[in-house]
DNA sequence: GCATGTTTTGCCTGATCGTGCAAGAAACAG
DNA sequence: CTGTTTCTTGCACGATCAGGCAAAACATGC
């Protein structure tokens, strides 16, 4: 086995999981946890991993959120909800995906033989795509948020001007049926309201904490999503009521 | 059996696997390893393939590119040359970062107590920088091209338009006393000339195989480098023009 | 046919790289 | 605190590599 290889996989996997353990990678692939280790020592000094006691999890924007502040059960949760929302797509279409670690999930989980053009001011997203080539990938710039992991601001409004989606994957900081989608951040919610005025469907994948929720600043009314990706789990009458509204409602 | 018949079939390898190895292709053409060698390091140099320890591996996509395209040795170079870069910063400058491994080193040794505003067009560069709390990172936008890992097109000219930068990290493709800095590809080098122009001072980090060459589309000349930072081992000859164009010499 | 020059190939040599092993240091868990 | 796991470092061995050299294959011109 090529060493390249080697480093090839081990970024498959810190794509897909986030993280790989010294141990088991050097038992799947016939070598010794030393070579492993030289390994990640390798990719950590690229900059393509943080190399951690035991193992590595995938470098930033991806790895802080996705596990150091997350429960495993919600990382699994998030990319089978990934799974679920990419079967709502179709090849050719053009997409905005929006900031957050379920949007991030969705944007892994993107087959590599899809074509696509996706604009997103998400730098976690876009860095999950980069390495897919039939993906058209536009970069919404503007002034970078920790916090959010998104570019917001004039500058990616005016982007954001720029390009219509057939598709709006929208990142959700509440929902709520009465009060509609919500958001944080004032900054963030505008570009959010930009992205659905330049959308002919919005999309929406919510793990359960974030249904029956809101937040102060609006982003859209309820009656204006098209799909709802939930989990299994989800509460019946709350999904309802999103029915109500005119939503499509789709199991993780 | 002719060499070209072997380099076809090393191509359809390559186009099924990903990956070819020395020795099996050997046993396989009934040729010595030498030969393959041969084979495989032409095929390189015409760039149809990425040649590893062992073999060689399908020409990179980007994620790939980034990383292990370039020696051990590159890295380690890199990164020294990034250490003596960022001794050019002090806090509460504005830059310009470009694209390229060597920009993204440089991003990487940014040191975390240091207040900068960073605008940039290239993605590894930004990943690099999201978890610095102190630094402000603007994102340039626009189509994301794979090969370059950084965006261009009429947005990223736009965004770059509105941001004026102390100083700029240009990542140069070539560089030459008489040609100036110049770039591989037309839409690149027009973004670089945008961040040439709002910029007040310009600073080049290359390694020595950039030195001395030149690529198609003109940057700027060597008159506007105001800091070059090089290798220990750089031509003194080289450097010495550079120098009497005005450039201050930086050793890594 | 014959001589000459070029290309290709295999082998050799010294150098480099990747790997596993061992010892000591460091991080973690109880 | 103690014991365990993991990590780094140094080392040795084998695999792989680039470059030089010479023989063989091939092309070219007379």
């Amino acid at each position: 086995m090529l060493t390249e290889e080697r480093h090839q996989l081990i970024r498959d996997q810190l794509a897909a999981d986030g993280k790989v353990l010294a141990g088991e990678l050097a038992s799947r692939f016939g070598v010794s946890e030393d070579t492993v280790r030289r390994d990640l020592r390798e990719l950590a000094k690229a900059g393509q991993l943080r190399r951690v006691y035991g193992g590595a999890v995938a470098s930033a924007p991806f790895a802080a959120a996705t596990l150091s502040q997350r429960s495993r059960h919600a990382v699994e949760e998030k990319t089978r909800l990934a799974r679920a929302a990419v079967g709502l797509l179709s090849a050719g279409q053009s997409l905005f995906i929006d900031g957050g670690t379920t949007n991030e999930a969705i944007a892994r989980a993107i087959p590599r033989d899809m074509e696509l053009t996706i604009a997103t001011n998400s730098l976690g997203v876009a860095s999950a795509l980069v390495d897919r080539p039939l993906v058209e990938l536009i970069m919404l710039g503007g002034r970078y948020v920790p916090n959010l992991g998104t570019c917001v601001g004039a500058d990616t409004l005016a982007a954001v001007a720029q390009f219509g989606a057939d598709l709006f994957f929208l990142g959700s900081c509440g929902l709520d049926v009465a009060r509609g989608v919500t958001a944080f951040d004032s900054a963030e919610a505008e570009v959010k309201r930009a992205m659905v005025k330049n959308s002919a469907g919005i999309a929406i994948a919510v793990t359960n904490d974030k249904l029956a929720t809101a937040a102060p600043y609006r982003v859209a009314g309820a009656d204006a999503i098209r799909h709802l990706v939930v989990e299994r789990t989800a509460p019946a009458a709350t999904l309802a009521d999103f029915q109500s509204q005119g939503a499509q409602v789709h199991f993780a």
